[in-house]
DNA sequence: ATGAAAGCGCTAACAG
DNA sequence: CTGTTAGCGCTTTCAT
């Protein structure tokens, strides 16, 4: 048996009504200026305990109408706001999600978490972003995980997982929102890169085209795209057709503008070039645009080129492309974020549509 | 006096060495599977208490080289992270700093949080985003203020805040981090867009215009964006060389390439339709040169084009355009937002360069 | 150099 | 429906 020296009881009885003038209601603060309100000021002045202002305050049920009026009124009069680190402290949820992505400045990825921004936003919930660029800041963070117990849920986006992180995440409990990705029995949001590159590649076997060239990008060591599908549907929509493929139609460059710009160059210094290129995305087929627009071969007469995104300036330079509602994918990522912050269930598999949008950039290739 | 029935003391001496093992290391638990571990698991692994654990895992100088090292393992070995949460209560800093931005999926503040982002995790800072398109939504975040007391700092960028705004955060202790804007005494971090967009219309007046059009964002209501004085600009070149200015000549439309795209097909209605145009963003000047395709008018044969930003795919469309260093302006605000963040003084007005960069878009005018 | 103990501001039983 | 009472997991004096 032990002794408690903190029980001595100080509280001075219950201290409500008007006169409760005991302590001042803005403590003497030196620093900052700063006159940070908590709980018990909102609810000294509301005549009421803390516990009916925290219950006031978050919609519980169990709160008399009048009472959770003056709460309210105390709360704004003295325009308190909710610690949220305290209330996660005491209720183990921090109100935040967290998303991983290679880079905050790409279209790709910035598109995506305006979406789930949206959704997290309705859900009340935070977003933090985590950027790791290179494999270092890759490593660093599923090594240390800052995310650990900072967010409820973590949402991944635009690049693929390998086991061991996956491992890791799963060890720890953090639930994993997979977005632009399809993981099996995982909540995960996707298109089918598959059958939108097929259609792509389809309608440029319809237009008359049989030299078609594929922009991949580079893989960027241990660092793999969750694209990867599309080129394989573009194989599918050639074998399809019996078009014999060759290997130096798919070109291997840096994933943006610049690299469809010297793959168009290269491929335009073939001996046979193609008549028409898939790039795997927009910026690639853009790139490749400003090739052809030095060399002044015109398009599509000269050459056709359908991207892949439908990226927001794409419309402006007239692209065909193989359109994914970007933003809706992370909207839905936002959605299931917030089910599985909340602790229930997610849906594992969700599909979104893509559509080939047809613009000014392929047509029939030139007769010869 | 008073009993403690939770006090009843179970600890079991000092449980270092081999043998130690008293307690299953993962305790049974039944929910997610999560195993948090917390500072007294490590404390007992180390053979220490949590203070000295707190301690050493900060960093703190008085801790023996020895016991730091032990602690550092035993943290390791469970894979132990510090709650940000818990000792954001205990400091009263909440290591995270918000962002506050238009939009997420806009070019322009994606690059800039990516610039912050950089920053900020070099400063052990987390970042939190919060997008307000609408101006419900901007009402909904400075009322609500939900960053109050979950941020250290505030980073407001490329849009103005208003007076009220402005007043509610000082009142409120946040301290603030200006993005792409001046503001008089307070940390902010700018180019100047007056003297950006000079240059860019003196070349163009240089080059021989005189008929220059400026294409400028419709002004979304109570929205300022950050980009006003290049308006300025344009006309203090103008009038430094004499040459009239027409109403007619400045257009208001969407702040996008669609907008560029319109206010650009109207110009080409003019009687007399300008040679040259300026448009207050690489967006628009883009969407300019699509209307111009379009038309078939030559570029820059018959129509130059300046934009502003340097746009990811400025260089691919061969765009001239005044340049200016966005990822370094969120960058260098992230820098002061850690400064801020950790109490230091930050500078207060901090103005980086933009640059003229010459591309295709921009030639003499065809003589007539 | 290390440990003990008192909170940080809130939530969540558990009584009334 | 409302108040009391313990913590949540750290940090931080204050002793030792």
């Amino acid at each position: 048996l032990s002794f408690c020296p903190s029980d001595a009881d100080d509280s001075g009885g219950t201290l409500r009504g008007v006169s409760a003038v005991t302590r001042p209601a803005v403590p003497a603060d030196g620093e900052t200026g700063e006159a940070l309100v908590t709980m018990p000021d909102v609810a000294r002045r509301a005549g009421v305990s803390v516990s009916t202002v925290s219950r006031a305050l978050r919609g519980s049920a169990k709160v008399a109408p009048e009472t959770r009026r003056r709460v309210e009124q105390a709360a704004s009069e003295l325009s308190f706001a909710v610690s949220r680190t305290a209330s996660s402290l005491a209720t183990g949820r921090t109100g935040r999600v967290a998303a991983v992505v290679p880079q905050l400045g790409m279209w790709f990825p910035a598109k995506l978490l305006d979406g789930a921004q949206s959704a997290l936003r309705v859900g009340g919930l935070d977003l933090i972003v985590y950027c790791i660029g290179s494999m270092d800041e890759r490593r660093a963070f599923f090594d240390r995980l800052p995310a650990r117990r900072n967010a409820d849920a973590l949402i991944v986006a635009s690049f693929t997982l390998d086991e061991a992180e996956r491992g890791r995440l799963d060890a720890l409990g953090m639930p994993v929102i997979f977005a632009s990705q399809r993981v099996a029995g995982r909540p995960s949001v996707f298109v089918d890169d598959v059958e939108g590159a097929r259609q792509g590649t389809r309608y440029l076997v319809n237009l008359g085209h049989r030299r078609i060239a594929y922009l991949r990008p580079a893989k960027a060591p241990g660092f793999r795209w969750s694209a990867g599908g599309r080129e394989t549907g573009f194989h599918q929509a050639l074998n399809e057709a019996k078009i014999p493929t060759h290997d130096q139609l798919v070109v291997d460059t840096a994933p943006r503008a610049e690299g469809g710009m010297q793959a168009m160059s290269e491929l335009l210094t073939y001996r046979h070039p193609p008549t028409a290129v898939f790039a795997e995305n927009d910026e690639m087929a853009i790139g490749a645009l400003q090739a052809l627009r030095r060399a002044q071969v015109p398009v599509p007469g000269g050459m056709s080129v359908v991207g892949f995104d439908d990226h927001d300036l794409a419309v402006a330079l007239d692209l065909t492309t193989v359109a994914q509602p970007v933003t809706d994918i992370g909207l839905r990522a936002g959605e299931l974020a917030v089910a599985v912050a909340g602790g229930r269930h997610a849906p594992t598999e969700v599909q979104l549509p893509t559509r080939l949008l047809l613009r000014g950039t392929t047509g029939p290739p030139k007769r010869s």
